[in-house]
DNA sequence: TTAACCAATGAATACGTATGTATTATGGGG
DNA sequence: CCCCATAATACATACGTATTCATTGGTTAA
């Protein structure tokens, strides 16, 4: 800036009072009598006066700011970021915004040193983490912040034991509706399209409950139509392939994303079977994209916008002392023309 | 935290040495002993000390942080953002990471208080606004901050007279190019989806690129061909609907926007029209979503990953004080199917 | 031998705010 | 008329770092 920005200081030798008069007139104490308080403001006003952010943390030691870390696969591409996350992204800052709060945001390489971590630099007063990829090398620099005694919140599968606080999706029920929709409308041979392990708990929850939906319809659950995924188009695309290589045959496909669905849609097209005719196909996210494929996607819509209000009330929470529990969130099936009428 | 921060004096006790030389060391510089500032690097990666932030910041006033503002319409639906500007978000997101700054993001309402901005609150070096909404309103406030000499870049239209530096798309000529490609199909009668005013000169821009491409394939342009439409699929779905209504013929359309295109190829689905048979359609950002819809969009690709280096390295240089100009960047036309292939 | 010099470090201080404590003025109750 | 409570303000200081200036000890050159 041109001008040297006025400090408190100024303001206070303008009106002829004290600095700590200023402080106190500005952030409306009641230890200031009105009329100074209303001469303080009104030179304040006029000197287009800012309180020094840095000042003000570095003696009250807070900084009304939070950090969204979002933490990524090592590989992915520099310049693509998971839709849902971004729907999730948005709606945190307008949350964090709206409590007065300022976000910074960081993109963290899972690998990165992300333990030299914001709050312990006075930086933000708490952290959300949005974070994909590895549960476990995850739940280890996770377990080491809680340690510390950091404030933090994590977007993520709800399991039974955690170290910290957790939102996450009701990824079993979910996923379980998206099945018995599948066989309610009479499929029997139902792929999944996921990596159903411990180090990808979303999708461990969601085969439960593709599992828990099979057996309540008397099916019998095939391993081999499990095939491992991870959220990206290609990731669909090559796993629909290895499906369609394998003699299995299969009327349906549950994708654990839908990026993942996305890809298997074209995987089936381009090998000649039809989209709901020959193969129903759901997605799970509800992503933009997911109501424009051809056909739409029957998928899974999670509340992205009351997610991020979550995140950031009890992030908040936290930080005010308070005790917060995990949230499991409900979502709900939004059916659209992939997984087509009842078969015949 | 639990435990009370380590602080440069706690290290420098540990060490023997004066909290200054604590400092240089960390910092590592030339004026410490080899031998000493292993020393104290030792100490401060055994204590975990982060040094505080706020406290340097205050003493050598710069933040190392940027701050992002997104600046909306007043209207704007309070859980979307649109994909373009999502996409150029994380794109700055991870350029400022690389150059070692930290990002803040805020979304502002475009009649909200934003002037009480955050450079002079010492929050960040320097601000990069991505706007939309209306450009005569916009510039009032950018002068204003121009004014006052911060340091700020933008993303926007590039005009002749302008406060401040922007960096943006080369839309007269983008346009120009997916106009010509439907004229060089033999398209006769083309619609422009898009608000054509002063008030919005990233569409004004296009629009004199079709103009101009329409005047040098000898075609007449008819300016009732032009409808008013903002960037929504729902604007870009009455304006085509208006364009239905009325009684003109036309061959094809182009959308000043990817989601006036995608309302606009519902509109003509939903009435019959066959895209592209009967209306051929274009659209301008390339969003995820512009290859997913029924039949893809042709439209035009903006490198948003090279902008956001660009605003980064930009704003970066007015923050050490070199000189930087206005950049206008080219873009590409992705040709998919909505346009289809050449009349007969 | 001594002055000059350099490397390494310490001492003192500034950055701008917020807050605990001391001070002054004012008014009311006895 | 005096004492005490209260309101309003000033004074002094802490927050943790970075930087300027002063100091020390050791080395080199004349």
């Amino acid at each position: 800036m041109k001008d040297e920005k006025p400090t408190s200081f100024d303001i206070a030798h303008l009106a002829g009072v004290s600095q700590p008069t200023v402080s106190r007139a500005l952030r409306n104490s009641p230890l200031v009598s009105e009329e100074t308080r209303e001469k303080i403001q009104a030179i304040a006003k006029k000197l287009n006066y800012q309180v020094d952010i840095n000042a003000r943390n570095l003696r009250s030691k807070e900084t009304k700011t939070l950090a969204l870390l979002l933490c990524e696969d090592p590989g992915t591409d520099d310049s693509l970021i998971n839709p849902f996350f971004l729907s999730m992204l948005g709606s945190i800052t307008r949350a964090s915004g709206k409590m007065g709060y300022d976000l910074l945001i960081s993109f963290q390489q899972q690998s990165g040193d992300w333990n030299a971590d914001y709050e312990n630099a006075h930086r933000a007063d708490g952290i959300i983490f949005l974070g994909y990829g590895d549960y476990i090398t995850y739940m280890e620099k996770i377990a080491h912040l809680d340690r510390m005694g950091a404030h933090f919140i994590t977007w993520g599968p709800v399991l039974a034991k955690q170290p910290g606080h957790f939102i996450g999706c009701d990824n079993l029920n979910s996923a379980y509706l998206s099945i018995k929709h599948l066989t309610d409308l009479g499929h029997k041979k139902i792929a999944f399209l996921g990596i159903a392990s411990e180090h990808r708990p979303e999708f461990n929850q969601r085969y439960q409950g593709y599992v828990k939906a099979l057996l309540e319809a008397g099916l019998i659950v095939n391993p081999k139509l499990q095939i491992d995924a991870d959220t990206s188009e290609e990731m669909g695309y090559e796993a629909t392939i290895e499906l369609l290589k394998g003699k299995l045959q299969f009327d349906a496909i549950f994708g654990a994303s839908d990026l993942i669905a996305i890809g298997a849609i074209k995987a089936l097209q381009e090998h000649g079977k039809r989209v709901p005719e020959d193969v129903a196909v759901v997605g799970f996210d509800n992503i933009p994209t997911a109501s424009y494929t051809n056909p739409p996607l029957t998928t899974v819509q999670q509340d992205t916008k009351l997610a991020g209000e979550l995140l950031v009330d009890n992030i908040l929470k936290l930080i005010r002392g308070e005790d917060v529990s995990s949230i499991l969130m409900p979502a709900k099936l939004i059916i659209r023309d992939s997984c087509g009428a009842h078969l015949p």
